[in-house]
DNA sequence: CGTTTTCTACTACAACTGTAGTACGACAAC
DNA sequence: GTTGTCGTACTACAGTTGTAGTAGAAAACG
């Protein structure tokens, strides 16, 4: 049974990441250009990221020319599964329903969507 | 309007925060004795962790003869908060309904938690 | 008292992060 | 061809984290 790695990663990584998720492929030059837009960041700092993502596992870098391409090795349900279960072991004592009732006193989401998340839920159950 | 702290802590400092949300006030000893017990750590790393979070502002230190009584400056709820809106902006594009959909998908909840948690919100709301 | 225990303060140190600068080879533009 | 330019590799450096050892003062024990 493929075990789903586990994976934790800061704001910045994953930002990175979710270029890779985005594009599937994407040279430094590609996650540069996003990211120092949206942050300001130097083509140098993007590399020296990707460098780490790579030597750490999380992402895998195939050569093309001059060019360095990379792809990510984890998906982004596996970080979120891992991400989100540290959390609530951490903060929620490991019951994820806390988590929801959080959510809900903090009007972060309206009751009206548990309803709603519920239907669809059924709906695909049934659909699939 | 008290602007409410954002914080962000590591697995471990919420552990140490733990211990001081629960009693209100504890010596260095006294989390000692629980963190040594659960996870094998020197008083003097205890010592250091509860230092640094005095230094950084989330707790307050106060002398008491010899020993240090350490109480938390922030509360678990804005830890709670601000540690959940982190997540939900980086993994889930700022939106607590997919953590959520998320939650349902992976089983870590229950459709019938959904319905629970709504009752008991409604409820809360009337007595309230 | 003299000795042992208890606490805190300080120092240490390796990983990991965020952020870049520099050096150097390959390529493109003239 | 000579000269930028682009891209990668390597080095740097400060801040945070996890983990603890050591030194020195104070208190407790006998």
């Amino acid at each position: 049974m493929r075990e789903r790695a586990d994976v934790s990663l800061s704001e910045l990584q994953i930002a990175l990441m979710r270029v890779l998720w985005r594009r599937g492929e994407a040279s430094t030059a590609d996650v540069a250009a996003e990211l120092s837009g949206e942050r300001g960041l130097k083509h140098t700092t993007v590399a020296t990221l990707l460098t780490r993502l790579e030597k750490r596992g999380v992402v895998a870098q195939r050569r093309e020319g001059r060019q360095l391409l990379y792809r990510a090795l984890v998906a982004e349900s596996d970080v979120r599964r891992s991400m989100v279960a540290g959390l609530v072991g951490a903060l929620f004592a490991g019951d994820a329903r806390q988590l929801v009732a959080h959510l809900l006193q903090e009007s972060e989401i309206a009751p009206g969507d548990l309803a709603e998340l519920k239907r669809r839920l059924a709906r695909e159950r049934r659909d699939e």
